[in-house]
DNA sequence: AGGGTATAGTTAGCGTGCTAACTAAATGGG
DNA sequence: CCCATTTAGTTAGCACGCTAACTATACCCT
C-alpha cells in the first residue's frame, strides 16, 4: 500500500538524514550545505537568483542565510546597482569546511547510487522536467 | 550545479504541492491523505504499526491523527489486549471524501508519470531498498 | 515628473518531518 | 513476586519547506 510518491518521499528523507547525521559535527544541515554548494559555483550571486538555483522560495532562503551568516560562513553585501538587492559571498572561514563537506556528500552519493547505471540515474530528471511543464 | 538528491527533493516537493493544492478543498494535506490511504487498507491497525506503514516516527503520526480526529474522519479506540495501545479506525464520515481523494491522487500520479515505462517507474524502489540496507 | 505596478528582501505563522524526554503499561529475570 | 528494561503513546521544541503580507526600491507609462 505504498505508492511511488510515498517511496520517493521516504528516499529523500533518508538521504537527507544520512547527510545531516554526518555533517552535524560541522554545524551544517541540509539546507545549509545545499546553499553552500551553489555558492561555491556562483559566489556573489544575488539572493533571489540563489533561491532559484537552490529551488526554494525567497523566505526559505532568508532563514538559511541567517544561520550561515551567524556561523560566519557567508556574508550579505549590498548590491551596487540595485539598492534593494543583496549579494551573497562566501567568507574565508568556509574553506576548511568545504573539502570535508564535499567528501561526505560524495561518499553518501556513491553509497546511495551504488549498483545503478548512468541511465538509471538520469531517469528522475525526466520526471522533474515533466512536472515542470505544469 | 544540481545533484540528483536535490532534483529528487524538488520533485517530491512539487508532487506534494500539486496534491495539496487539489485536496485543500477537502481539508486534506499530504500527511493526512497518506495516512487515510493506509487506513483504508488496514482499518483498526494499531498506532505504532500504522506509523511504520506510513514510514514516519510515532510523534509525527500523533499530530496527523490529532488533525484527522478533529475533522471527525478517524477515531482512536483503546486496544483490548494492551492497555497502552490504541487502534485507529476510519469513521463513516470519511466515505464521501475517499472517492474524490482517490480520483485526485490517481490523476496526479498519471500526470507525473506520463511518458515513463513500467520499468522506469520501478527504478526508484531499487534505490530505496538499497538505502534501507544501511 | 508622478503614480501605478513589479521586484528584492524580510517577517509571521502554518505543515510535517525529527529527536529527546516523559508516563503508563507490559515483560522478563533473579 | 518485584525490580529493571522495553514498548506505546504523548509533549516539547527544532529544521525547513511554504504562503501572505509588509517595506523599500525600481521601473514604466502617460
Amino acid at each position: 500500500m505504498k505508492t511511488l510518491g510515498m517511496s520517493l518521499a521516504n528516499l529523500v528523507r533518508q538521504w537527507r538524514w544520512i547527510n545531516d547525521e554526518r555533517l552535524k559535527p560541522l554545524g551544517l544541515t541540509q539546507s545549509r550545505w545545499i546553499t553552500l554548494t551553489h555558492l561555491k559555483y556562483e559566489d556573489g550571486i544575488q539572493q533571489h537568483q540563489l533561491a532559484r538555483r537552490v529551488g526554494v522560495e525567497s523566505p526559505s532562503l532568508v532563514r538559511t542565510l541567517d544561520g550561515l551568516e551567524q556561523l560566519g560562513l557567508v556574508e550579505r553585501r549590498p548590491c551596487p546597482d540595485d539598492r534593494r538587492g543583496k549579494r551573497v559571498h562566501l567568507t574565508p572561514a568556509v574553506r576548511p569546511l568545504m573539502d570535508e563537506m564535499d567528501a561526505v556528500l560524495a561518499q553518501t552519493r556513491q553509497q546511495v547510487l551504488a549498483g545503478l547505471s548512468e541511465q538509471e540515474i538520469k531517469e528522475p530528471n525526466r520526471m522533474v522536467d515533466h512536472i515542470n511543464q505544469n
